[in-house]
DNA sequence: GCCATGGCTAGTA
DNA sequence: GCCATGGCTAGTA
């Protein structure tokens, strides 16, 4: 058994996501030590849509798509398109250049 | 038993 | 498109 997922840990990985750059569900469940978690993440973020301070727009799926949003993608969509990421319909122009690296984020 | 996921197969074009 | 995964909530006893 192991430590549960914290959402506070979430969160602070979050804040350092910078404008311009998204990451994954699966990439943070890594980070935070649980390679499985990525579904629990969504989960996590749905319950706290901390509006403002905390950027859950910036959550996308490994696939490059752009995955849910407690207020609707289209929300989302305008969100991470005024801090510059590109979008053919739902999926991300370039997703690869758009993705942080974590670990570089210390 | 739901889901803001993800990875892997089968099987079509 | 199937299903394992993990955290949660509704709603029964």
């Amino acid at each position: 058994m192991q430590k549960q997922l914290k959402a506070d840990d979430v969160y602070d990985i979050l804040v350092r996501i910078p404008e311009g750059k998204v990451t994954t569900y699966g990439d943070i469940a890594k980070a935070l030590g649980h390679p499985n978690a990525s579904r629990a993440i969504g989960r996590i973020l749905n319950k706290n849509p901390n509006p403002v301070v905390v950027p859950c727009h910036r959550v996308v799926m490994s696939d490059g798509n752009i995955g849910g949003y407690a207020f609707g993608k289209a929300r989302k969509k305008e969100l991470l398109k005024k801090e510059g990421v590109c979008f053919m319909g739902d999926d991300m122009h370039d997703f690869a250049a758009c993705r942080a690296d974590l670990q570089k984020l210390h």
